[in-house]
DNA sequence: TCGCTTCTTTACGTAAACGTAAACCTCGCC
DNA sequence: GGCGAGGTTTACGTTTACGTAAAGAAGCGA
């Protein structure tokens, strides 16, 4: 069977972006579309990649670290002392992602809080109109 | 009792950042130090924004996202229509923070599956030498 | 009074992530 | 065969968030 592909304009559409930003992440070497004649085709990967790209930047990342992050999935590493290196780093940013999360937590019960002020106070003016 | 203050530097070392972005960000209006001279001394409430600040930085917003949001704390709408609205902006941002918190929870998950994965490896590899 | 440190303002520089414009293919179709 | 839609390269422009350098004031100990 084969793959699915996609035009660019498709993907930017999909993912919310313009043709120009999909072209720019080409260039900075985070998706490798092939050709055909010049245009650019799209695979299931690329596709995958740019999903995994605009989660990184919800999460805030710069695409430099994004593309670091990719290719460490890419990676397979052979050696033993690569592997443990590979465990390393992936530790690490588990460490900032939950460091990220208790960020998240604490707003949220933050704008929690305030929220059901509001909400109080909201009933008590209608209530005393 | 008299309020404690902190110099710029002082700030600055806490929260590891220079004395320019300090600076910079009462530029950006999102802290407003008194003055003693020519120097400023920051209070209690500068250090509590700071830390919002760093907080922000850390989930990805922009400096201006970050001011809005703040003053959306200070203010404390009367009308009911106003109230009404912040409620709402208070729900959308709680939206956005849930987007972002499972964008974590879903790479939390991939990068344990991979590490699982790494040191099953790394186990048997080791075993086998 | 000198020198040192810490702070100040002013201003130009820069990296990241695109936006925008110009000028050129090329395919389908009327 | 003209032309409009969508794609391409090239390149300069723009915003954000500071970095960095220059030049000066202000306190403080020797």
């Amino acid at each position: 069977m084969t793959e699915k592909t996609y035009g660019i304009a498709e993907l930017a559409k999909e993912f919310g972006v313009t043709t120009r930003t999909v072209r720019f992440y080409e260039d900075k070497g985070l998706i490798s579309p092939t050709r055909e004649g010049q245009r650019r085709i799209y695979s299931p990967r690329d596709h995958v990649r740019l999903r995994l790209i605009m989660r990184g930047k919800r999460l805030g990342l710069s695409l430099d670290e994004i593309a670091e992050l990719m290719d460490l999935y890419d990676s397979d590493p052979s050696e033993i002392t690569q592997l443990k290196q590979f465990i390393d780093v992936i530790r690490e940013r588990k460490t900032v992602l939950e460091g990220q999360k208790k960020d998240i937590e604490d707003s949220l019960s933050e704008m929690n809080r305030i929220e059901r002020q509001c909400v109080l106070l909201l009933t008590q003016k209608q209530s005393s109109k």
